[in-house]
RNA sequence: GGCCCCGUGGUCAAGCGGUUAAGACAUCGCCCUUUCACGGCGGUAACACGGGUUCGAUUCCCGUCGGGGUCACCA
């Protein structure tokens, strides 16, 4: 069997960038190797369930294209994949209750008094808690359990880890590192509820389905060698392990729910393109070998080599995203462009007389992300109030006075122009500066600023003015003539 | 605080004992141009520090400092 690789979260929320590049690479690099992806929900916290958390996840695994080989609704023999599911046959249980018998586990009945008493007796003199469990329980002999158990105490059962030696552990990323037993705490397998707690029932489920390769985010580091002491103590195959180095924000804090745009959803709601989110994210804490940036998910397949999977936290930059982004829409081609400009230019014009695709066409090389579209063609609806200093340019030598001619002088030649096309316009515009000797901005920027009323637009003078149509052209030109006029008098 | 991990420009990063220390984003300047944008060209900007090892360290080792993670009946 070739790799195996695994998604497994928790349905709690949103998929945040880390997690959804933590997929990414499960799903690079299973396919790489032509292995398998599988998509297994870890559901063991009640208390933490979101309703509709996993179709969110679904969503923003199909969305990024990472197609699952094995799941819920599509069983490869290795089902079900949603842990509730597997805690109904009592498997957890029954694996648990194994290393009760070898001794590598052991009933806990401490109350959660006890438990707190414990914690709060450790405090040291920094106000941390530093409690490990005692091993209280572990005192208890085999009668007694059986009495516990038989009254029907609530119980958990907790992994039975040395207090002396050291245990060492292998990662792919970070090499091999070594901890004192002393430091592992005896973690809690079975919670009282009968689930089994995360760091248990993942050991479980990764060795029933075969997973080969472990890939996480290094939040887990610490906590490796308690699970590969839950290998050993079953007999089982280590996995191998690939820990990848966290995300952070721009403070080089982790990535936070509360603020920032970090989840994929959210980025989808802000404009990105799903294959840019995923080219960026592949590329945080990963590069290629070769000094190439834009691959679509295909070619990250082909070229992704988990060896080269960085050790240091990487900072989420949106600004770098933005820029990826605008890649991808002036690489889209046209009918999909339009699906997502459309309804952006349709949100600001609402007349039916101007061609949308023309204006959505100006846009496409100038965006990074497609809510950038209304804010820049917003005065084709309306000509917004503006003022006549525009009129003065340096660089383009341009004042009021000599706008105000050249306004007036073209104003004629538009009106008897029978067809208004860009080419068209261009000739009657590019007569006139030849004919008047002057340069092209002296009358292009005047023209634009009078149909436009913006210091940047999209497009040019001869653009702007053949989607807005000859009447409204002239009519804004005729506005920039009285605006003109008044500005001079005053004078 | 204990333990673990990390440390190349503002950011992502290449580098794996000898290099003028790549490239990208951002930023700045210039050119092109009909403004912005696009495009083209160029600039500023980095090996955290201190010891070793070595003929030679950004690369290897140790320490310091800095950052992050983790210490739950959460995952």
């Amino acid at each position: 069997m070739g790799i195996r690789t695994r998604y497994a979260p928790s349905p709690t929320g949103k998929m945040h960038v880390g997690n959804l590049r933590t997929a990414l690479y499960e799903f690079l690099i299973a396919k790489h190797e032509g292995g398998d992806f599988l998509f297994r929900i870890e559901d063991t916290d009640t208390e933490r369930y979101v309703e509709g958390a996993i179709d969110v996840i679904n969503n923003t695994m199909a969305l990024a294209g990472l197609v699952y080989d094995e799941g819920p609704g599509k069983d490869g023999g290795y089902g079900p994949y949603v842990q509730s599911e597997r805690v109904k046959s009592g498997l957890y249980l029954s694996y648990a209750k194994q290393l009760v018998e070898k001794g590598e586990a052991y009933y806990c009945f401490c109350t959660k008094e006890r438990l707190d008493k414990l914690r709060a007796d450790s405090v040291n003199e920094n106000g941390k808690e530093t409690a490990k469990y005692d091993k209280h329980c572990l005192g208890l002999s085999k009668e007694e359990v059986e009495k516990k158990l038989a009254a029907g105490e609530p119980y958990v059962i907790r992994q039975n880890n040395p207090d002396s030696g050291s245990t060492v552990f292998s990662d792919i990323i970070y090499g091999d590192i070594t901890v004192d037993n002393a430091e592992l705490d005896d973690m809690i397998l079975i919670k009282s509820d009968g689930y089994p707690t995360y760091n248990f029932a993942n050991v479980v489920d990764d060795h029933l389905m075969k997973i080969t390769h472990v890939v996480r985010g290094n939040e887990y580091l610490s906590s490796a060698p308690k699970y590969n002491r839950l290998y050993e103590a079953f007999g089982w195959e280590i996995p191998v392990y690939i820990h990848c180095p966290v995300i952070t924000d721009e403070e080089h804090k982790k990535l936070s729910k509360r603020r920032g745009d970090a989840s994929f959803e959210d980025l989808i709601e802000l404009g990105f393109l799903p294959e840019a989110i995923v080219n960026y994210v592949a590329l945080l804490g990963w590069s290629p070998s070769e000094d190439r940036e834009i691959y679509s998910l295909e070619e990250l397949i082909k070229i992704f080599d988990y060896r080269r999977i960085s050790k240091s936290p990487a900072v989420f930059d949106i600004q770098k995203l933005k820029w990826m982004n605008g890649e991808y829409i002036k690489a889209l081609d046209n009918e999909k462009y339009y699906e997502y400009a459309l309804p952006q230019v349709k949100s600001v014009i609402k007349r039916n007389d101007l061609d949308l695709k023309k204006i959505a066409d100006l846009c496409k090389s100038r965006i990074e992300v497609f809510p950038d579209i209304p804010e820049k063609i917003d005065f084709f609806e309306e000509l917004c109030d503006y003022d006549v200093s525009m009129y003065t340019h340096k660089k383009m030598k341009t004042n009021s006075e000599n706008s105000l001619a050249v306004l007036k002088d073209m104003l004629p030649v538009i009106e008897n122009l029978k067809e208004f096309s860009i080419d068209a316009i261009t000739e009657a515009v590019m007569g006139y500066v030849q004919e008047k000797g002057i340069k092209n901005g002296q009358a292009l920027w005047p023209l634009r600023t009078a149909v436009s009323g913006k210091q940047m637009t999209p497009g040019g003078a001869y653009e702007i003015m053949e989607i807005l149509g000859k009447e409204e052209s002239l009519k804004r030109i005729r506005t920039g003539i009285d605006m003109l006029e008044e500005s001079i008098n005053a004078v």
